[in-house]
DNA sequence: CCATTCCGTGAGCACTGCTCTTATTTCTTC
DNA sequence: GAAGAAATAAGAGCAGTGCTCACGGAATGG
């Protein structure tokens, strides 16, 4: 039976370890994260950090589920303050909000919408604390007055997105709101992408204006 | 004086080198790509390879010019074929030849749009075979009579932009439309990286449907 | 105070990128 | 075709990696 003393040690060394593999992540990047180093800033040896990880996969999924939620609570605040504003400056905003989570943090933004890690699988753990951030935008615009314009070419079966699973996110919500929130979702981060990973350069050069420009736009294409 | 023919034989096995590189991707991953098994694979010694790319980095270049030549030619062929249809069409159908190369070639596909990997810095000489892309989306966009629609919230200095470098791709387009232009194709991009990093599990069913109605939704708000 | 549980250590295995010296093969020239 | 030159392959070796495990020592609970 591990008390409660022993197990608050526990979980503060396995803290510990995570912000010093956080400090190897801003240094050489999540690929080449390596325990051994993480021990050396640490001035401990590399097995001793196997007693609170079974490998280093776990240390990754570990600071992945914190960088969701540290993401995500960031998104859910700008959301929650910004109620009352016009829809569109609050989707401007809580864009932005993601945008300078994710230029100050690059590493872990990598870390959750980049590439993924091989022969890396992420657990379902990581779902909940995921879903913080759609639903944040969600929280917006299920609140927000949208116009119903038919999404795409043709009329599309209901089949083609899970409505049980978005429902939740977007309640009362037409099949064309959920797609175009689907779109506007993986736009912001496509634009985020981009620019942090050089992708724009050479053709945008005041990225922060054109970011926001580029989210009002999506915003008015939502219909708002 | 190398002569013809033993340059010949070098690009061949060079060749041969990315081919079993290659194999390796889809197998192993970009970032845990190994030398010595590429060199297992082919039946051979790891330092022999040292003799035709100076570090797994120069290795890792080539794969990725070769992986945006490959995606470049086909896009070109795709803008080429489909000249006379009608520009959300054409948009439509370039975005798909671009989503069928990368779900055939995801690791390929993340070497180019994924994480950067670290430590890796891409060299100038993959800059050409890069824009091969975007010039494509141009050659539509520039053929097709877009409607100038005000891009975001307020009118935006001509600064933000990079008119010099976004002109040769776009030429006699006002700002506007380079802006939106910039925003289709990283949305695209946005869609296509969600589908295949995962993060459309569990809200898109038909992901190959809703993908095509999305990229006409984009082509519809680009003012086609 | 003692027993149990927990923890850190260091050696060790198999792997990696990369270097350098030593053959060996292949091409060129006579 | 034979001799010389050039390009290539082989192998040992170094420092690094993830990870395991048997071993001592420290903290904890009875």
């Amino acid at each position: 039976m591990p008390s409660d003393k022993v197990a608050a040690k526990r979980t503060a060394k396995a803290e510990a370890i995570k912000a010093a593999a956080r400090q190897c992540l801003v240094e050489r990047g999540a690929a080449s994260l390596s325990l051994r180093e993480v021990a050396r800033n640490m001035s401990e040896t590399s097995s001793a950090l196997y007693r609170y990880f079974p490998n280093r996969d776990a240390l990754l999924t570990a600071l992945i589920i914190d960088a969701y939620n540290d993401l995500g609570e960031a998104a859910e605040t700008s959301a929650t303050t910004s109620k009352g504003k016009p829809a569109p400056e609050r989707i401007v905003g809580l864009a932005s909000v993601i945008r300078a989570w994710a230029s100050t943090h690059v590493h872990e933004y990598a870390l959750i919408f980049g590439s993924p890690i091989p022969n890396y699988e992420a657990p379902e753990s990581t779902i909940p604390a995921a879903s913080r951030i759609p639903s944040a935008l969600a929280s917006i615009l299920g609140s927000a007055e949208l116009r119903n314009q038919p999404f795409g070419q043709h009329i599309l079966p209901i089949s083609v997105l899970n409505d049980e699973n978005l429902a939740q996110l977007l309640p009362n919500s037409s099949f064309d709101v959920q797609a175009r929130c689907l779109l506007v979702w993986s736009s912001i981060f496509g634009l985020i992408s981009f620019e942090l990973f050089g992708h724009f350069v050479g053709s945008v050069i005041d990225a922060d204006t054109y970011f926001q420009s580029a989210v009002f736009d999506l915003a008015q294409h939502l219909g708002l």
